[in-house]
DNA sequence: CGGACGTAAATTGTCTGACAATTTGAACAG
DNA sequence: CTGTTCAAATTGTCAGACAATTTACGTCCG
């Protein structure tokens, strides 16, 4: 199963911690052992080294000299941050998307998006979960430039990377597909200054929400002083415990 | 001179390799082969590896499996991508910079930058191209985005990559400084529309010139359906030429 | 002469094991 | 308790080995 063709442990390496980071199995701040995870991944230290130097770069794990690597952990200022790029980057691309509708087969590729992901049940949380990822990622395709994509992917992902444990209440992916509604709605009737605010006031809407869960438990909000620093601690036993549980 | 301390290798040959870029030593689409610059710089080919993923997950080099590395080379369309992206960036930077002009030292920052740029002398060439810098990296400083400094900088290093050959006339430098003059104005009296608009008019202006040089020059321009792919050729013969000349 | 083909060389990608530098944890002393 | 000392763990770097893959080049055939 893990048969690759040569070339491609890095990738396949970058690939596997990176879904462990964000489907919540690595923890923010929690220390990555190399040494450990190469004898349970089974790949070698020198492999797991290059995947993490590119992790680095994309700001999924921090990487200190001599200290080692620990999954990113970011303070309320640097999730206000990136939503705020966030806010500008996608409001550009739905404004875009909106003045390019009738290009190609731009129109026929957002209605058979749109299609799909209209009509949800407000319930179901993995169709939803998926259906907005698609509904973000054609706008930013059909914005036309190269880069967006995959500057949006990297600024979702350590959002992401805190939502993991958000349970949205169903009254909230109730708004939130209206606000959807809105944003297609502009786009389909080529209005670029709807599409733009339209989207940014859903960033904003998902901002505030993602600020007030996080306020509202108790792992992670309040911590601004101490936590922030202790992040490459937590050392384990002196023999050999599971650590996490495969 | 090449002391270093344990565990700043890869950091110090990552940098090297940069500068090499950024100064032109090593030309867009040169091929970079690690076990010659290993040997002609000093560290092993694990080190160079990590520090080519890094360069690689900043778009400085790309990294084809089982082809190895070269210095990134970027299409027009590209460019202008680039050049779109960093204009709404640095517009969001301008704005949020005259927003929050009267906040702490903002004012007292901002003035002793634009002291030191204001009246230069438009033949000085190298003055000119730090000035330029320290405007432009000022204004995002003072957006008070801790992100926006970071990105923006992975967006203008390839393009200056294209632009290092780039010779401004006289008449452009002066263009630029005004330009300068309207943005720094704006900002100062906290008018953010009015800083936003002019910061957006003058990275067009920018692309437009970049684009123009572009054309004009010989060895860069119309090549986009034949030398877009032979970015990994450029053999070296048999035995050891100097391939690049330290 | 030109192009398909095959072989040899060069290069890349990965792994292993070694070692020094550095940090960390814990025992120890005051 | 607080600071010091020491041993263990971990990191960072390196050299060398090897298979996989690409590339260069010479050969053969039309």
């Amino acid at each position: 199963m893990d048969e690759h063709r040569h070339g491609e442990a890095v990738d396949f390496v970058f690939e596997t911690i990176r879904q462990g980071i964000l489907t919540g199995r690595f923890a923010p701040g929690q220390r990555l052992v190399i040494r450990d995870l190469a004898e349970e991944i089974g790949y070698s230290r020198s492999t797991f080294r290059e995947a993490f130097r590119r992790l680095a770069a994309e700001k999924l794990v921090s990487l200190v000299p001599n200290r080692g690597v620990a999954v990113q952990r970011l303070t309320p200022r640097e999730m206000a941050d990136l939503f705020e790029i966030r806010e500008l980057l996608e409001g550009h691309a739905a404004r875009r998307a909106a003045e390019r509708i009738d290009q190609g087969d731009h129109r026929r590729r957002f209605l058979a998006m749109w299609e799909k992901v209209r009509r949800d049940d407000p319930a179901d949380r993995a169709a939803f979960i998926e259906h907005n990822q698609l509904f973000h990622s054609t706008i930013v395709e059909l914005a036309g430039n190269t880069r967006l994509p995959e500057m949006l992917g990297q600024l979702q992902l350590p959002i992401l990377m805190f939502q993991w444990r958000t349970i949205m209440t169903r009254r909230e992916t109730e708004t939130s597909q209206a606000e959807h509604e809105t944003i297609a709605k502009a786009i389909l009737e080529g209005r670029p200054d709807q599409a733009e605010s339209a989207m940014r006031r859903h960033v904003q809407r998902a901002k505030r929400r993602t600020f007030d869960t996080l306020a509202g438990s108790p792992g992670s909000a309040g911590n601004d002083a101490k936590s922030a620093r202790p992040a490459l601690s937590t050392r384990r036993a002196g023999h050999r415990p599971s650590r996490t549980a495969r």
